[in-house]
DNA sequence: GCCAACGTTGGC
DNA sequence: GCCAACGTTGGC
């Protein structure tokens, strides 16, 4: 089982958005890296939901509804999506200057490779970062 | 509003 | 195939 952060833009797509629509396509992502993370995502795995711009938080729970298939506006383009569906929000939303003031956490990919959209969050990160939320 | 990081594009 | 120029993203 591997965990998950995905990013967003909450005036494009926040957790609220994802809420009502429990289950939702994620869009728009044109990062090749970001792409290959998300193939290797598996039905039922969990991600971390964080907002970006103002906010820079963790504020939910998701997991994987639907591998990775093809962008359906192009599907013979090389992008695709996968489907997410609501768990839960968290009970404490985790702050990025949380995240960087903890040095455990110095490793992840959040913090090193700022412009990632997806990525994988491990095992251990995933405990820390769950605590800290409050769950 | 600025800037660093980094991905992409296009000329050679 | 290299690399300079340029555009985009995201944090500050």
């Amino acid at each position: 089982m591997a965990y998950w952060l995905l990013k967003t833009e909450p005036e494009e797509f926040s957790w609220a958005d994802q809420v009502k629509k429990k289950v939702e396509p994620w869009t728009g992502v044109r990062n090749a890296q970001a792409r290959n993370f998300m193939k290797a995502m598996k039905k039922g795995e969990q991600a971390f939901f964080y907002h970006t711009g103002e906010e820079r938080r963790i504020v939910g729970i998701v997991e994987v509804a639907r591998t990775f298939y093809p962008d359906p506006v192009e599907p013979t383009g090389p992008w695709g999506q996968v489907d997410v569906r609501a768990v839960k929000p968290v009970p404490k939303p985790v702050t990025l200057a949380q995240i960087k003031a903890e040095p455990k956490l110095a490793e992840l990919l959040l913090v090193r490779h700022s412009r990632l959209s997806v990525m994988p969050i491990d095992d251990t990160a995933w405990a820390l970062i769950s605590k800290m939320a409050g769950l």
